[in-house]
DNA sequence: CCGTATTGGGGTAATTGGGGGT
DNA sequence: TATGTCCCAATTACCCCAATAC
């Protein structure tokens, strides 16, 4: 197989696009794009402006837990 | 210690291909394609024609911060 | 009632995603 | 199977403004 460069750094976790945060907070879209302009949510921004949401950190503010993966 | 983590450092280190890179940005590979196009991201060409990608690049893209390795 | 903060809606331009064919 | 390329619809970014809650 292959020789598996680096593994761990790369999969930072799944990202959500805005869309998806939003109907996990049961918001609009645009409150999403506002909670990232305040700070309050980190994002990661594609070549083209658009952003990404970590989805462990999408998930600990939304259950107040932080998450833990299975098989740890 | 490791010696070896990537196969061969022979240039610059580990290559990506497109549907790789879309995973991490969370985007479809054709996206990717676009990012090549529009010179947003630097490819290397396989005799085919397809394009690769440098890892290293790609990571700093995404985090905003030039990577840096413990040791150094 | 007034001031502040948060949310949603409208409008426009850019980016992105999906389908089709190579 | 994955990718390169073209076309079109959906999503998003960014602006301003109104409604709501406290």
């Amino acid at each position: 197989m292959a020789i598996n460069t680096t593994e761990a750094p790369l999969s930072q976790g799944a990202l959500l696009t805005p869309g998806e945060v939003a109907v996990l907070f049961r918001v609009d879209p645009k409150t999403v794009t506002r909670w990232a302009q305040a700070g309050k949510l980190s994002a990661v921004r594609t070549l083209g402006g658009h952003r990404r949401f970590h989805e462990a950190e999408v998930r600990q503010l939304l259950t107040g837990v932080p998450q833990q993966r299975a098989g740890e």
